[in-house]
DNA sequence: CGGGGGGTTGATCTCCTTCAATCAACGTGG
DNA sequence: CCACGTTGATTGAAGGAGATCAACCCCCCG
């Protein structure tokens, strides 16, 4: 059960704060009237399993706000983070009908949802929907090869150093620079999910946080709020290319 | 310069070999037409760079026969595979200008090429292709998250298996059964792409190599030539689900 | 014959895991 | 209000899987 607090979102696309960015971005009035018909809003607390790995599927959609991870599990319970999705992500493939991953609200969730069946057929007959689903998978291949690099080939502080660059990043255009010029922001993970997402220990994240931090790298307030006085400094540690991005 | 023992290949659609399989797969015969305005073959001898990282990228295309290989390397030289191109495999990314990823040949290719711009817009005209590519893009979406948790979480050995695996399933269709059953291949790839591939160092590849060897799950002829007497120990070994595959 | 590419094997080192204790924050019930 | 349990995080000590450095082999080719 959903606590009182939350705020009853609108529906409404004309409103909606993925509007532009989700797959439904390059839709005209009519398709998007269409899409409407087909959709409802979930929503999930922290914590909540979204659909288990080889569960049916009956829908598809999109998260509206809040963080879900996409993950795997060997049998003797090892566990990788496979996926990231934040706000405008889209969840599910069609064509398929089982879940091929754990989806896990990280935070409060919630999810524009479409009907799976109306939704392929929407699709079929729809090349903006279908163009920009392209577009979005292309992106994630690019994140996930990404990802490739940083589990196959970097050191403990430098992956660390990586997931801080890309969360900065991620909500750069969103965020909060303080009055100095630091980036500022909140962990959306814990450290165990840190863990999963880099194929570390959730100590071993402890640790080299808190080298990041004694080295300067990094600030901390609490055990989630980071700040980074020179992001230059951390994309040095990342072992990425420090220039070319957001905050070059 | 390529040898002259390199068969002339036919550039007819109708007796191409990925036919079936590759972005064309779902065209008619006039949308095929049309593609066949736009395309060229290009030979890369085993070895060969087909485009550095950050080139401009005038093509698109498909693998036809031969392997290749995406990979990132970072500054200081440590490289990761992100990609192992197969033939019907598509290369190069609608929309974008710039190479993403360095494209190796690792042993002789035969690609069919694309004029980017003229690609593009038959893609935006046919659904068929669009289609196909969104298939087959989410096909390697899920592959690479599949080698995100061999990155993440698997042993040296278990990593070992899981390409050996990888390699045995993938061209399980066109292969070699022998008459014991017997699963039997070569491997396309030196220790030290496998080593790239599974972010490890070549003399653990060798080493893990030599202890599933001496252990019975596969057997050796030469370097390269592989039998598999036990494909269910195989998977075992790479911490799979034992069960639900080809070999099943 | 020499040379080089690909591969194997050995010895040592180190970074990360594993196991374990401790801590802070928080909620709950007596 | 305080004892208690829980959850997330930090820190320490010990061990091990894989990296690193190095020697050597095999085979092909000029």
């Amino acid at each position: 059960m959903l606590n009182d607090r939350s705020p009853a979102f609108s529906q409404d696309c004309n409103e909606c704060p993925i509007r532009h960015r989700a797959v439904c971005a390059r839709c005209e009035t009519d398709e998007l009237a269409r899409l409407d018909e087909i959709k409802y809003y979930r929503r999930f607390e922290a914590g909540q399993t979204v659909i288990w790995s080889g569960d049916r599927m009956d829908f598809v959609g999109s998260v509206v706000s809040g963080i879900a991870t996409l993950t795997q599990t060997m049998e003797d319970g090892r566990t990788q983070m496979v996926g990231l999705l934040l706000p405008s992500d889209f969840v599910g493939r069609p064509g398929r009908n089982a879940a091929a991953y754990d989806v896990t609200a990280t935070t409060d969730l919630v999810m524009c949802c479409f009907r799976k069946t109306p939704f392929e057929d929407l699709m079929n007959r729809t090349p903006h929907i279908a163009q920009r689903l392209l577009e979005m998978t292309l992106d994630e291949l690019d994140a996930a090869r990404e990802w490739m690099l940083v589990l196959g080939r970097k050191t403990a502080r430098e992956k660390i150093a990586s997931l801080l660059s890309i969360i900065a990043r991620r909500d750069a255009s969103i965020n909060l620079r303080s009055a100095t010029g630091d980036v500022v922001f909140d962990l959306p993970l814990t450290r165990e999910a840190m863990a999963d997402y880099l194929g570390l220990t959730l100590e071993t994240v402890s640790r080299q946080i808190s080298a990041l931090r004694k080295d300067g790298v990094i600030a901390l307030e609490g055990k989630r709020h980071v700040t980074v006085p020179d992001m230059t400094r951390l994309l040095e540690e990342a072992g990425d290319d420090a220039d070319g991005g957001v905050f070059a």
